[in-house]
This record gives structure tokens, C-alpha cells and sequence, in this order.
RNA sequence: GCCGAUGUAGCUCAGGCGGUAGAGCGGGUCAUUCGUAAUGACCAGGUCGGGGGUUCGAAUCCCUCCAUCGGCACCA
């Protein structure tokens, strides 16, 4: 180790200093204000703690609370510590495991015997105040295993002794305190626990969560936290999430009145008129979409017997979580047990099977708005966005591997013309591998992720990993989209398969006269009507585009001697195919706007006196306060203009 | 499935230390005929999620089941 280093500062000066010097010494030389300022630095790019010795040439930035990246990090992260603190101070019986950073927040999972219940988690804000208050030292030090170990043991904390277990060789087992509270801890952190926000957290929530998200591991229980530099970005963060409350899709579709559930039915909706209006439009939208594609509609069994779902290998891996079909055994003597489809590939593929096929008909793409049905685990049901009876958009393309990187490039632009028609112009696209229970060998899987990620990149579609998360029977794309307060559901897939076409004996002739089994891409665009209406819903806030719109204008009326002249407006509009309705109810017009307003209906056409006279009407436009008063031909064509559906259009 | 919370009128919610329930919106009726985000009055609506227990008496306390919500796990 050489004995002196360079140090280089972001304006390109640099000195030599003592090997070990530390960032905290670097900044005191700099100023004594820039000293106490400082949160942390980065070193050679790494982000670093203040008090860890820099060891070797080095360029450094010091950061201060203005950098806001390193600040939310430390900030957060800090939090975190100082969290757990203050439930270890107040419930000492408490073992602490472990306490990442996520967006916008922290959390801590704790194992203690009784639960933390809501009103504990004031009492813990408050004593995380007192500590912060404290401005309590923040220090670290590298130990041995050993030692952090025997430490750990000896106070009981078996989660730590666990994690100190689980640290590869090589890499240090740094430990921290805050104050006199310890935790094993990568860091890096502040200098002290003063330099927290007092005012800008806030403890969240409490939730259940599996110690090393084992199932068979210890339930510990888990305190969510948000952090942010400022107290107005906290409130800003807060009014976010009240807001996009508002746009939860089970909230608009009580309030749109357009489906709901019930106790005997739980995970499976029941589409309200209006409801099932958007449902029709966006079915009949993606029916013609698939056909100038290239796509065959078919339709399959939605009661399959087990034999087929055995063969699949569907029923080994899923079979608990498939409705299981019999009748009455008076009735019926042979005895078997059949399933509710809970998916569409098999019943695709008997329809491949059922006579012999040319490499000439490939590629073949077969489509079907099939209705799936899977028991899901009670915990997972959310709305429409994880339901236990739904409807796929899904598809099947049997093509020759040559095939694989062409018809992945059409996918994933027939997708985003889709995606772009539906309001949604970025979304996430994930590549899923191998899982750890799969079918078909290694080879196989070999060939299918090389090919998968060839023709993805091929189409110019960049994506994040997603290891592990394949299906059992071959690599998968998942196009992702968000909800309201953002968490993440998958809705497009493509699958490359090479496993079920051998299970299930798919079989074409091929140029050369032999017969081989072809490769299957699963893929679906929307994934099911329901979680993309639910998705749609939110993102539109409810305000869908005309197309979509159940109402898509109202004809209400000013005075009840204008009722006759309505229902001609009405008529008029409804020949046209505008999904149009009449208020002549006897309420004010304020009123009525206002209902069909908040009713997010797109056009209301108000006549009154006047309106009688001209043969005109004063149409409104939800979200403007400006009224075009025209004649009704005119009114009328330029609504069946723009509800045109986006591909007629 | 697991941890925790919640379940009162169509909706949103108040109340309830045990003595059989309230508001606003919505709905109905009547009056009002009004010009772009709430006209007024009156009326009807609830076995307080289901079942069981304690009690003279349970919406309220206890047990249990179901559903929903927030997470975790799962997601062909």
C-alpha cells in the first residue's frame, strides 16, 4: 500500500494525501461550513461513506443534501436504521433482520411476537424524532465473521447471525452504529442522525412478509416508510398518492357503474352494461387489429378433461389451482375428471393436430378471446387487475425456427401500434429466463432464450432481466404496464416454446419431406380484457377516449317544452351509432352538466328554447368550458367523425 | 395461502363503555321550466358481512367462517 495517494476534485485539482484519509478529512480541509455540510462522497464513481479510509488514487465529490440522488439514498437509508432503532428502544424484545431503500422509501422487517398495530406507528415516528433530535454519531468498522457472529449470538439476533452466514468470502462485514445502536450494514450513511429531516417521513404502513421471502421461513412483520429531503416534497408525495386514489379502477367502476363483485363469486366480475360496452368495443377492436395481422379466430372447449392438461404438463405444475369439473354421479357413469381451461395453448394446439400442416402454412397464427378460469390464492385477488375468471387476447403463431426473429419483430410492433391506439406510449418490456422447475432440457432452453433475445434485439426492443421468472416451458417477453400508484402488472407476452410441441406431438410436413415438430409462440397483447380495462381505467382517470366511452354524449334538455325536439337530436345522434342518451328530466341544466360531468360522459348536447328554433344545439365538451352552438347535422358528424375506433379511423 | 386491518342504507361515511340505528349523496313523489358543475319540500330504503356463543337483552363483548383492503408468497 503506498503510503501517500492523489486525490483529484471535480474542478481537476488534486493533492496528495496520507493513504486511509477520509472523505469527512478531505472536506474539513476544504471548509469547516462544507465539513458539517457534507452527507457523503463518491469515490472513483463508488458512493461513499465519510468516514471510510480511501485507500489508492482516487477522484472524489463531496455530496451535500443539494445532491439530491445520494441524498435520498442516505436519507432513506438512514431512516430505515433510525426506524429500527426506535422499535428496538421501545419493544426491546423486538429481533431486527433486514431494512432496504425502494422508491420513494424504506422499509424494516421485524420479528417480534405481538404485531405492531397502527397506532404504534406514531409512537415509533415520534421516538425516530427524539433520535434524530439527538444528532447521534454514525460510525463504522470492518469486522471479522467471526466476531460479528459471536456479537450477534450473544444478543440473540439470529436473523443478523444468518446474514453474516450468507456473506460471500471476500467481501467486508461492515458493521454500524447510530448512537450506541448497532446494524450489520454495507452503508454508506450520514454522519449523524441530525443531519435527518425531521419533518419529511412518514411511517406508512404495516404488511406480513416472509423472512428471505421463504413461505416456509418465519411471517415477520414489516413497517413501510417514505422519506424525502423536504417537508414539501413529503406533502407533494402524500397529495400524489390521494389523488391517484381517485383513479383506483374499483372506485370508477363502483362510480362508473360498470361492474362489480360479490362474495359468491369472489374474483370474478360482473360486467355492468356500461362496463361491458368498453369491454365490446376494445374485443371487436382487437378482432379486427388480429385479422389485418395475419391471425385465424378459433374458439376452443372451456371444459377439457385432466388426460390433456396431464399431458401438457400443465396439470403437474398447476393442478391446484385449476377448477376441477364432474356431474352428478347418477347421471353420469364415466367417471372423469375434467378442468375448467385455465389457459388456451392445448386446446390451440389440438386445432395444429387435427390435420396435417405444411411448412407452407407457416407461419400459422391462431387466435382466440378464450376464457380462462384459475382458482388464484385468495391473498392475490386486486380488482380487475388479478381475477380469478378472465378472457385472454391470446394467440398461438406454430412457425419454423427460422420464423422465430421475423414474427417477433411483427409482434412487438402490431403490440405497440395497440399500446400507442390505447393511450400507452412507454411501457416496460422485461425478458424473463429459465426458471428453476422447468420442462425440457437445458439444450432446449439454450436455444430458446438465444433465439428470444436475437429476435428481440433484432426488433430494436430493449428490456430489463428478469431472471428466473420464465414460464416452465420457455423464455418469456413481458410487456408491462403500470397502475395508479404504480405497481407494475404484466399484460403483453411472448413465449418462445420448444417444450409443448413434442408433449403434445405438434407435427408439419417440411420441405425436405419429414415431419418436425414446430416451434410455439405463446403471446397475448392485452394479456386479459379485465386487467387492461382496469389499466385503461387508470390511466384515463375514467375519461376514456370516445371510442371507448360507454355514454358517449347526452342530450339533455333546458326546458321541457324542448323534450320533442331531444329525442330528434337523440335519434339523429343514435342513427349515426353515437352510443347516446336523453335527459329530459325536470332539473336545471346546472345540474345536469354537472352529473354528466362528473359522470365523465365526453359530449353533452344541451337544447332549449333557442336550439328549437334554430334546429341547432350547444354542445359541451367534458374538460372545456367553451359551448359550440351548431346545427345538429353538423353536431353529429363531427361526433361520429371522432368516435371512429383508432384503426378505422 | 400467510401477516395485519376493515365490513353499518344503492354510494361515501358517522355512531355504538350492551337497552333493536343516523347524515350527505343517490332513488321516489310533488312543486318549480330554469341557459352550462348541485332548486326546494316531503317520502321510501338497513335482520349493522354470515353462523355460533355469553347475556334478561348483542350492531356493540367472545369464537368462527366469508369477503374486501395493504403487503408477502404465487401468477401457465
Amino acid at each position: 500500500m503506498p503510503s501517500t495517494i492523489t486525490i483529484t476534485f471535480p474542478d481537476g485539482s488534486s493533492r496528495d494525501h496520507p493513504c486511509g484519509v477520509t472523505a469527512r478529512e478531505l472536506a474539513a480541509g476544504i471548509s469547516p461550513s462544507l465539513a458539517k455540510k457534507a452527507i457523503s462522497a463518491h469515490v472513483n464513481g463508488v458512493h461513499w461513506d465519510l468516514g471510510w479510509p480511501i485507500e489508492g488514487d482516487a477522484g472524489i465529490t463531496i455530496n451535500t443534501m443539494a445532491d439530491e440522488h445520494a441524498a435520498l439514498e442516505l436519507i432513506r437509508h438512514d431512516l430505515a436504521h433510525v426506524m429500527a432503532r426506535a422499535v428496538q428502544e421501545l419493544w426491546p424484545e423486538t429481533r431486527v433482520t433486514i431494512g432496504p431503500v425502494i422508491e420513494n422509501g424504506w422499509y424494516y422487517d421485524f420479528d417480534r411476537a405481538e404485531s405492531f398495530t397502527p397506532d404504534d406507528l406514531a409512537i415509533i415516528e415520534k421516538r425516530m424524532r427524539k433520535i434524530i433530535n439527538a444528532a447521534d454519531p454514525v460510525r463504522s468498522e470492518i469486522w471479522s465473521r467471526g466476531k460479528a457472529i459471536a456479537f450477534y449470538r450473544e444478543r440473540g439476533e439470529n436473523y443478523k447471525v444468518e446474514l453474516v452466514e450468507a456473506i460471500p468470502d471476500g467481501e467486508a462485514i461492515r458493521m454500524y452504529w447510530h448512537g450506541r445502536w448497532q446494524d450489520l450494514c454495507r452503508g454508506p450513511h450520514l454522519q449523524n442522525t441530525g443531519q435527518l429531516p425531521g419533518d419529511s417521513f412518514r411511517l406508512q404502513s404495516i404488511a406480513g412478509a416472509f423472512w428471505r421471502g421463504d413461505p416456509d421461513r418465519p411471517m415477520l412483520q414489516r413497517i413501510y416508510g417514505i422519506g424525502f429531503r423536504r417537508r414539501n416534497d413529503l406533502k407533494q408525495h402524500l397529495k400524489m398518492l390521494e389523488e391517484a386514489q381517485k383513479r383506483d379502477h374499483r372506485r370508477l367502476g363502483k362510480s362508473m357503474d360498470l361492474f362489480h363483485f360479490q362474495e359468491e363469486a369472489p374474483g370474478m366480475p360482473f360486467w355492468h352494461p356500461d362496463g361491458w360496452t368498453i369491454y365490446s368495443e376494445l374485443r371487436s377492436y382487437m378482432a379486427r387489429k388480429q385479422k389485418a395481422n395475419g391471425y385465424r379466430e378459433v374458439n376452443t372447449p372451456l371444459v377439457v378433461d385432466r388426460t390433456l392438461w396431464e399431458q401438457s404438463g400443465h396439470w403437474d405444475k398447476f393442478h391446484e389451482h385449476m377448477y376441477l369439473v364432474n356431474v352428478d354421479e347418477k347421471i353420469s357413469s364415466e367417471g372423469r375428471i375434467s378442468a375448467l381451461k385455465p389457459m388456451n395453448c392445448p386446446c390451440h394446439v389440438q386445432i395444429f393436430n387435427a390435420r396435417q400442416t405444411s411448412y407452407r402454412e407457416l407461419p400459422m397464427r391462431i387466435a382466440e378471446f378464450g376464457s380462462c378460469t384459475r382458482y388464484e390464492p385468495s391473498g392475490a385477488l386486486h380488482g380487475l387487475l388479478r381475477v380469478r375468471g378472465f378472457v385472454q387476447d391470446d394467440a398461438h403463431i406454430f412457425c419454423e425456427e427460422s420464423q422465430i426473429e421475423a414474427e417477433t419483430a411483427r409482434f412487438i410492433a402490431l403490440l405497440s401500434e395497440v399500446y400507442a391506439d390505447l393511450g400507452f406510449t412507454s411501457f416496460k418490456v422485461k425478458f424473463s429466463d429459465r426458471p428453476d422447475i422447468r420442462a425440457g432440457d437445458d439444450t432446449v432452453w439454450d436455444k430458446a432464450e438465444e433465439a428470444l433475445e436475437a429476435a428481440t434485439n433484432a426488433a430494436g426492443c430493449s428490456y430489463e432481466l428478469n431472471p428466473g421468472e420464465g414460464a416452465f416451458y420457455g423464455p418469456k417477453l413481458e410487456f408491462v404496464l403500470t397502475d395508479a400508484i404504480g405497481r407494475d402488472w404484466q399484460c403483453g407476452t411472448l413465449q418462445v416454446d420448444f417444450v409443448m410441441p413434442a408433449r403434445l406431438g405438434a407435427l408439419y410436413v417440411g420441405q425436405d419431406g419429414v415431419r418436425h415438430h414446430p416451434v410455439i409462440l405463446h403471446r397475448a397483447i392485452l394479456g386479459s380484457f379485465e386487467r387492461f380495462i382496469g389499466i385503461l381505467i387508470e390511466n384515463y382517470s375514467g375519461s376514456l377516449p370516445l371510442w371507448l366511452a360507454p355514454k358517449q354524449a347526452v342530450v339533455a334538455t333546458i326546458v321541457s317544452t324542448a323534450d320533442t325536439y331531444a329525442e330528434t337530436v337523440l335519434a339523429r345522434l343514435r342513427d349515426a351509432g353515437i352510443r347516446a342518451e336523453g335527459d329530459m328530466r325536470n332539473e336545471k341544466i346546472n345540474y345536469k352538466v354537472r352529473m354528466h360531468s362528473l359522470a365523465k360522459v365526453p359530449y353533452i348536447l344541451a337544447v332549449g328554447e333557442k336550439e328549437v328554433e334554430n334546429g341547432t344545439v350547444s354542445l359541451r365538451t367534458l374538460g372545456s368550458k367553451t359551448i359550440d352552438v351548431l346545427p345538429v347535422d353538423a353536431a353529429v358528424s363531427r361526433l361520429a367523425a371522432r368516435a371512429r375506433p383508432p384503426d378505422t379511423a
